[in-house]
DNA sequence: GCGGCTCACATTGTCAACAATCGACTGTCT
DNA sequence: AGACAGTCGATTGTTGACAATGTGAGCCGC
């Protein structure tokens, strides 16, 4: 009985349109209004409205909250309700510190295996992130710059750190994306990625390593500088 | 509408009971069968004889199964089965080199700050550990490991670190339940730990990540051995 | 004998109705 | 006036039935 998938490695690479479950739309759909801020953080997700709006039923419904619920970008109360998750600065904080000993520990993981395609898709993504900062679209360049770094951590291979990832860039982006509502263009920040790449591409791992903490910490500062003006006050997450 | 939650933070605090919805018992009882072994990597879970065997509906057993799904536990395939994740060589490589970087950053985050009491923990845990494993008893062991290591990610006070180590620890433990099914003890341990700790307690940094490294390249390498002995036909996961 | 087809079964996906719980409001009693 | 109990509305939790899909067995033609 544990043995159902045995030769059938062809037949489950090719041709894996499985009708698209509603769940996984619902939860792609739901994740993207959190992180464009359609919806904002605080804001309670009542299940009946949710369920109408996307022409379903509560049932699929519940499961793609669920998901979200466990990827951090919602936090709920048994009986009485699901909110966007608010980030603190501490929890901001939180990211950025992970998010420097995850990178460097990419780049260890990738290091000397960098070849020829790994530094032309770097290259690539940082001239994009560079032509939306330059066109001062914010909004992509939030995607560009996801992008950049989601591309080093791709490229290592190692699935439990791409999922690590991915469930910080979540929150990373729904912070990105408050602080692009309410300040506007975040500032330039061409030189720093130019630096990040070229000590990417370079054979001095410990320089790319303090440019690394310097980006994160960078990016920390503005951070805090923002979060602590408002009030703050966070519907708690996990 | 975005400020329910105002000065109730006492209350919220106290008596914080909320009638135990089923899911999260679903949820908590499943993960200790499959981390026990009581199902094995590889079985197909059903739907409706799972509910059955809960006393419950399907809605709140598949939205128990989902939070599994993204603990990395299970593996669902839409409209054909949902299977206990299998893990393969990389994988549980994956794991080891995963937690050599995140206990590094931990002990970072504690280590000018590790008081009496972190101490005491820390010495506690690991002579609850050495007692288990003077004792053979490998399933006591296991948990004490894990309450050990548990500790110092606890200590830091870091939410995302601790989330993250949640997210690895139901994995590892799924691969030792399977590896002390196969094998029985797991062989001597206790002077590894012992020098862990030493380390730990020490003021030389760098010799207590020389430790770490150490110590998960051993567990790395009982690892590859017994995986590499067997198929290792994995459900794959993520 | 073998490849392709049909069909029935097992399993998951979805739905709409019902039950349990929480928070606020109101009216009463002290 | 202030505190307290009861009630009401809103929201989530749960259920059983129905629909859609994937899988494998059996059949047929070659």
């Amino acid at each position: 009985m544990a043995d159902g998938a045995k030769g059938k490695a062809l037949g489950s690479v090719l041709a894996r349109v499985p009708k698209a479950t509603f769940r996984a739309h619902i939860a792609d759909g739901l994740r993207a209004a959190i992180l464009n801020g359609d919806i904002e953080p605080g804001a309670q997700l009542v299940e009946t409205a949710l369920a109408d709006q996307f022409g379903v039923s509560r049932g699929p419904l519940r499961e793609a909250m669920r998901q979200l619920i466990d990827e951090g970008l919602l936090v709920a109360v048994p009986y009485t309700g699901t909110h966007v998750v608010g980030l603190s600065v501490d929890d901001v904080r939180e990211i950025y510190s992970m998010r420097v000993t995850l990178e460097i520990f990419a780049f260890e993981q990738i290091w000397a295996r960098r070849d020829q395609a790994f530094r032309q898709g770097l290259v690539a993504r940082r001239d994009a992130l560079t032509a939306c900062i330059d066109a001062e679209d914010d909004a992509a360049s939030i995607v560009a710059e996801l992008q950049l770094h989601g591309f080093v951590y791709e490229a290592t291979g190692h699935k439990l750190l791409i999922r690590t990832w991915d469930s910080i860039r979540g929150r990373l982006q729904l912070y990105w994306a408050a602080h692009h509502r309410a300040h506007g263009i975040r500032g330039p920040r061409r030189d720093g990625h130019d630096r990040y790449v070229e000590m990417a591409l370079s054979d001095d791992f410990d320089a790319l390593k303090s440019e690394i903490t310097d980006h994160m910490a960078r990016g920390g500062r503005q951070t805090e500088d923002f979060l602590r003006g408002r009030e703050a006050r966070a519907v708690q997450g996990s």
